[in-house]
DNA sequence: CATTTCACCTGGTGGC
DNA sequence: TGCCACCAGGTGAAAT
């Protein structure tokens, strides 16, 4: 389900309703421990904290969690030496920041979702995780493929959680090019690749690489500089447009209110396979590149 | 080392 | 209706 625009879409959804508020209860569902971690652990650690804050990194989504005993105004007395840290967005939080204790942090996989309910919102088949707030409400992790994964990290013991790759919203034109220079795999693999790029998955590696006019089968390395700027520009540009509209709701994304994103509507290629071109009317093809689904247009893209 | 393929899961869709 | 093949927003281990 998810790629950049659709964790940043849940991440802040899930911050407005949230943020302030204590975990009061944890319970965790499923016969196998389908995360990174041992569910009895997290539970252990998530119980009676305070949610200070969530926001994403690449496609993750980072819950920042005070100490088990504060408030949620506490002053910072009990300071936590490994706690200031790298990866936190400039939005004035780091004060706030420097005393968080802990994160859980949540992928989505493929078909993750995180919601906000009530606590008689009927829980959904595959419901995995369910945070009972000090307000009643629920803070859900749902997975029916279980690709998803949560981690909770002592930040006392552990780094605050860092994306292994450039943001691709502010990656410089410089940096970008660095990224790909004297790589022999496919452009649209290289998009793919979280190491380079953190958030870029299947949908807008296609619509950016259209956007660009560049094939998804080039060779990364072999890409001109007029072409990498091209690229990086389209790439933040439909980022953007997706995130304005709550990302892609391809088959059942939801944000955490449960409400669909709007951003497939604009898909110029993503499955539109044999549907003319909206630019030359030709009809855009599909090929498998790097074990996925790949769409472009012949002819917009050389 | 860099690159490619495939397994991990469940569910929806479309052909026969 | 049923059965089966194929497809799906991701990722990392194994193979090449």
């Amino acid at each position: 389900m998810p790629e950049l625009p659709e964790v940043e879409t849940i991440a802040s959804g899930v911050n407005l309703r949230v943020r302030g508020e204590r975990i009061v209860e944890v319970w965790f569902g499923g016969k196998r421990e389908p995360f990174k971690m041992p569910a009895a652990r997290q539970a252990k650690g998530l119980e009676g904290r305070v949610i200070l804050e969530v926001h994403r990194t690449g496609k993750h989504i980072v819950c920042e969690l005070g100490t088990a005993d504060e408030t949620v105004q506490s002053h910072p007395s009990r300071k936590d030496k490994n706690a200031a840290r790298m990866g936190h967005p400039s939005d004035g939080f780091e004060e706030q920041a420097s005393e968080t204790a802990a994160q859980w942090i949540v992928h989505l996989g493929m078909t993750g979702r995180l919601l906000v309910t009530t606590p008689d919102a009927p829980v959904a088949p595959h419901t995995h995780a369910r945070l009972g707030l000090a307000s009643g409400r629920e803070l859900r992790f749902v997975d029916p493929r279980r690709f998803g994964r949560l981690e909770f990290r002592e930040l006392s013991r552990n780094a605050g959680f860092v994306a292994p790759g450039a943001d691709p919203l502010s990656v410089t034109t410089a940096e970008f090019a660095q990224l790909f220079h004297g790589r022999r795999l496919a452009i649209k693999a290289a998009l793919l690749n979280q190491k380079l790029l953190s958030g870029v998955g299947n949908i807008y590696a296609d619509e950016s690489l259209f956007r660009a006019g560049i094939r998804p089968r080039r060779l990364a390395g072999r890409l001109k500089r007029m072409e990498l700027e091209a690229l990086r520009l389209a790439l933040g540009e439909v980022l953007r447009d997706a995130i304005r509209l709550g990302g892609s709701s391809v088959s059942d994304y939801v944000d955490s209110d449960g409400m669909p994103g709007f951003f497939q509507l604009e898909h110029c290629v993503y499955q539109r396979t044999g549907l003319p071109c909206l630019r030359c009317q030709t009809p855009i093809r599909r090929i498998v590149l790097a074990g996925r689904g790949t769409h472009y247009c012949p002819q917009c893209q050389r």
